[in-house]
DNA sequence: CCCTGGCACTCTGTGCGTACGAGTGCCAGC
DNA sequence: GCTGGCACTCGTACGCACAGAGTGCCAGGG
């Protein structure tokens, strides 16, 4: 166990290496900071902190600059959450009230998290497997085409193309439309499929056909919108990642691009309470050299997705985390509104 | 006027520069290519053409590279633009014929354009101006609450929450949905406002307000999806960008982030033909050393939204202008077909 | 037992002078 | 109008020395 010094001495260099962007040595550390002890003391204790692998150096006679395990020690033990001021507060809720629609709530989150931490943000879209049907609706285009629209209760909407085996007349439209909301309105997505799966046997023969494809379009796109899409932003913020960016950037702007990377990223973190992945804790390769902020948000007390920034380790956690967690409140906030 | 030779010379500069990312020197040109004289002529053609403004050396004995003068007369005089090889051709039509909808068509062709140029891929969806009406859908949520849902024949759909100044029965609900449909089904956006003007006058008194309402709210919506939206990709390209590229890249990400920016950019592209806009011609200063590529695409003879690339000035020319035209080509194609 | 001051050692970054090489510009000759 | 030759310019690479920052270790004192 470290005693209470060195872990101040940890606090201490995080702190100055996330300021200054240099490793940091004994002197420099005794000045700042008001450790009332001398330099050498704090060798000492950067020594026993190296030994242990909190605090490393670039090389021989650099200063030390904290490790992944380091910014985890910092993060779990000796940094709060840094709360917004409230003149932030007020920016944000101002900022989201202004919302129309649903893509316009995410992309505002983006843009406001983006700037609140200078860092790049990823907001997921609400997900579908926890959304509930508010309402399906079936229009007639032509005499055997149809067009399936979907409304989640998200304020989500989706739409597909239907192309009939047989003409449906609008009677049979109207009776399908009818059952099908009856059975499905409020319901899960994941129990549709069940609710539906008798509807073809009550109809006249002739329809069966087109019931039939218009279920496995309906369930097709269910499965579909499942997988979550997301946005991000503040991508130039990248240009803050540190001199040697050139090398670092490009695995970045890589992963960033995959959505499928991203969401993993974010599906690793947990339902409720903020996750902070540091650096080699990342599965991802391209992303070893940064950390994940996360946190879930949603309309009530579940979690509907999650939202986080990604930058590099030598981050602000405290503030950081402050962002993240107000936004998503606001967020949620916003969605139950709706 | 310039010789035919000092344009060879000139086309050699840009060939090479293209290809090294070195300036490019009298000696190596005419080792590279059969110019058939010798340095010493080249140099004073290179005198020449630096005289006109079309080459630059970065300083005193180095090679010279092309100004963006240089790239513009390269761009018009001296190369064609390169067709795609059909092994690529094949692989677009491929990639492209799996979309789903809208949104995945124009996901496929931002991810298409930037690995096949190995650029920033930008990709505007299909204007709402010229669209027309396919549908309006009015659904009943709740005793005063309505939903309105649009949908345009590039098959966008876009939907908003309606509250009603009164309660509105499900006769004068059925009764609008009808009316309005059959006025608008199949008109231009821009035609809707003055087709449904005398509409609320035709109901009920108490229905009247909220016959306003939802009309104001779509006319609101058409309006504001005319606002064209787009999506980038290849962002992770721009690492390309050449050594001095933590100063360059920085105001290209924050331009590219600027969905309004890019629109405008591309709304400078001329409607019909490819547009290429080189360094300086760009009115946006960020983007002064990036060239961009667009084109128009359509489901007919008409451009309905626009397509391109932005990358270094430095570029491959005739080969980004043939993918771009390729993929504008057979875009175009796939809207037609749904 | 822990803290402190001192000291030797080890790096890195920087400035400077030199040598080298690439490339140009110009000129005289064909 | 093209060519070969030659002097000149610069930017880059290299070697070297030096200052500065930082460390590790040790002996002494509370």
């Amino acid at each position: 166990m470290l005693s209470e010094r060195r872990l101040e001495v940890l606090r201490a260099i995080v702190q100055d290496y996330v300021g200054t962007e240099e490793p940091v040595g004994s002197k420099a550390l005794t000045e700042r900071h008001k450790l009332g002890v001398s330099p050498a003391t704090v060798r000492n204790d950067m020594a026993v902190l190296e030994d242990e692998g909190f605090i490393a150096q670039p090389h021989t006679s650099a200063g030390r600059i904290p490790t992944d395990k380091g910014y985890r020690l910092f993060v779990d033990k000796l940094a709060g959450v840094k709360p917004l001021s409230s003149p932030e507060r007020r920016a944000i809720q101002n900022f989201l009230d202004g919302a129309v629609d649903l893509d316009d709530v995410v992309g505002r989150t983006v843009r406001l998290l983006a700037q609140l931490t200078r860092q790049v943000a990823v907001v997921q879209y609400p997900s579908l497997t926890r959304s509930t049907v508010r309402h399906v609706e079936l229009l007639s285009l032509a005499p055997a085409r149809l067009m399936l629209v979907l409304i989640t209760d998200t304020g989500r909407v989706e739409q597909r193309l239907v192309d009939c085996p047989a003409p449906f007349g609008e009677t049979s439209l109207a009776d399908l439309r009818a059952r099908l909301n009856s059975r499905v309105v409020g319901r899960r997505f994941a129990d549709v499929p069940q609710l539906v799966q008798d509807l073809p046997e009550s109809f006249e023969s002739e329809d069966r056909g087109t019931v039939s494809t218009v279920l496995s379009i309906l369930l097709e796109c269910l499965v579909e919108e499942t997988e979550e899409r997301l946005m991000i932003g503040g991508t130039s913020n990248l240009t803050r990642f540190g001199h040697d960016f050139p090398v670092m950037i490009r695995p970045v702007l890589e992963a960033l691009e995959e959505q499928v990377v991203l969401l993993k990223l974010l599906g690793e973190a947990k339902d409720s309470g903020m996750t902070v992945r540091i650096g080699h804790e990342n599965a991802h390769e391209g992303l070893n050299s940064t950390s994940v902020v996360a946190v879930g948000y949603g309309s009530g007390d579940e979690a509907v997705a999650k939202l986080g920034v990604v930058g590099p380790t030598r981050m602000d956690y405290p503030g950081t985390m402050g962002a993240v967690r107000a936004v998503a409140r606001y967020v949620g906030q916003i969605l139950a509104e709706s």
